[in-house]
DNA sequence: AGGCAATACTG
DNA sequence: CAGTAT
DNA sequence: GCCT
């Protein structure tokens, strides 16, 4: 089967198992509303192919040789699949402020989106092509999941309630032993470290925009491990035994707790702040910003003709690009980029990915985890207590007819994470591994 | 002392 | 190739 | 930065 793997986030890429997104930028600010190019192909093994010729819905889909982009799905060519796409297609959308009345583009000829993607190209700037999706074949998924091809895969329904808006908002812990991502990371909130893990995580935010790559992963280790850690640090001693947190950052986090504050970190002042404006502008990083700094320059206006093409563009977007996209925006480009997907193929499966995905509901999470077995037996025990089951939630209260017939919708009683879910059921919470049947 | 993820795009 | 990005 |  395909998948359609939408990301929307500028700064972090998702990696999973042997899927990579494709590395692209933020937000499209173009505008002038939205274009879909439907085979931008990049270079690389099959670049060659003559990009006016649409893929033949008969011949079998040649193994996926251009890595990047996907993995070899040896039984994909001897089961014939379908598909307008390729498994190195990547569909671009750029997108405005304005999009809402953005045109469809489903009727394209695959002449017209080629030239448009010649466009594309040739006319954007490189950071125009803000989203990008990623055609990613799965061998492994299951028939099960590709029956539900038709609803919409993305839960969009609860997204924009704003539980997304913030930096460091968090969710409320849950109890039980669900690995979600509170009970992974610990909660903001509670933790009773946190004025210590914030002192912390300001030196982080200076190293990392410093040279200091490795001084940056001690403490961003050390800081996961201290948020997971939930008895409140007293001392130096304490902090020691936390596994990575060593002899330095215990001796910090104990002057934390006596005086307060870091001072270090105050003696950081003026070229702390001057790096991190400098680094906010996409494309330019540690380096470029310490040579500046170098030079006496200290603003944005100082620094707008040493930069090139790409940077440039980072500073004309430079309060959108790092401006946190809302949730709801996130939902209404993905349903623009999965209208556009699935006009070009029914069957896409269409997975919106980074932060989207992980505060996704349980619901969808349980969905797409599978596996196809598993689904089933819960879905069956759902339907046995009078309850239903898919991914968007679990609803009581159903009234079903003679065979199996819903006749009401019921109500919606568990969506958010899995372990209401699995409560709710009766069904005590596991990991994904042992989710087999 | 040496490793700390891997890989793509830009100029 | 170094820098920047995901 | 931390760990081996």
């Amino acid at each position: 089967m395909i998948v359609l793997m939408i990301d929307l986030t500028h700064r972090m890429a998702l990696e999973l198992d042997n899927v990579l997104s494709i590395p692209k930028y933020g937000r499209l600010l173009d505008p002038d509303g939205y274009r879909v190019a439907s085979t931008l192909k990049r270079g690389g093994p099959t670049s060659q192919d003559d990009p006016t010729t649409a893929p033949s819905n008969s011949s079998p889909v040649r193994p996926v040789k251009h890595k990047k982009y996907s993995y070899n799905t040896d039984d994909e060519a001897e089961r014939g699949a379908k598909s307008n796409l390729d498994a190195q297609d990547v569909i671009g959308v750029p997108l405005g402020r304005d999009r809402e009345n953005a045109p469809a583009t489903s009727t394209l000829s695959s002449a017209e989106k080629d030239e448009m993607v010649a466009e594309f190209v040739d006319e954007r700037d490189p950071l125009a092509s803000a989203i990008t999706a990623d055609i990613i074949e799965l061998s492994d998924m299951s028939e099960d999941e590709a029956d539900e091809a038709d609803g919409q895969q993305i839960v969009t329904e609860n997204g924009g309630n704003g539980s997304d808006g913030k930096k460091s908002r968090k969710q409320p812990s849950i109890q039980g032993g669900a690995l979600t991502k509170e009970s992974f990371y610990g909660d903001d909130a509670n933790n009773p470290n946190q004025y210590i893990i914030d002192k912390l995580k300001e030196m982080l935010d200076f190293y990392e925009r410093t040279k200091d790559q490795w001084r940056t992963i001690g403490y961003r280790k050390a800081i996961l491990a201290i948020k997971r850690h939930s008895n409140p640090i007293l001392g130096k001693q304490d902090a020691i035994q936390i596994p990575g947190v060593g002899t330095r950052l215990a001796e910090k986090i104990e002057e934390i707790i006596n005086t307060g504050h870091l001072r270090r970190l105050d003696n950081l002042g003026e070229t702390a702040e001057v790096i991190k404006l400098f680094t906010s502008i996409y494309g330019v990083g540690s380096s470029l910003a310490m040579k500046w700094i170098s030079q006496g320059l200290r603003t944005l206006d100082d620094v707008e003709k040493h930069l090139t093409r790409n940077q440039k563009i980072g500073l004309k977007y430079f309060e959108e690009l790092n401006e946190r996209m809302p949730r709801e925006e996130v939902t209404r480009i993905s349903e623009t980029v999965q209208t556009a997907a699935r006009a070009l193929d029914p069957q896409l499966q269409c997975i919106t990915m980074g932060s989207y995905r992980r505060l996704q509901m349980g619901a969808a999470l349980i969905y797409f985890t599978g596996s196809d077995i598993f689904n089933r037996s819960m879905r069956l025990l759902a339907f046995r207590m009078g309850m239903r089951l898919n991914q968007r939630g679990l609803f009581a209260d159903v009234i079903y007819g003679p065979d199996r017939v819903r006749l009401t919708e019921g109500r919606l009683i568990a969506q958010r994470t899995e372990q209401e879910i699995f409560d709710d059921l009766g069904v005590p919470w596991r990991p994904p591994h042992e989710r087999h049947c």
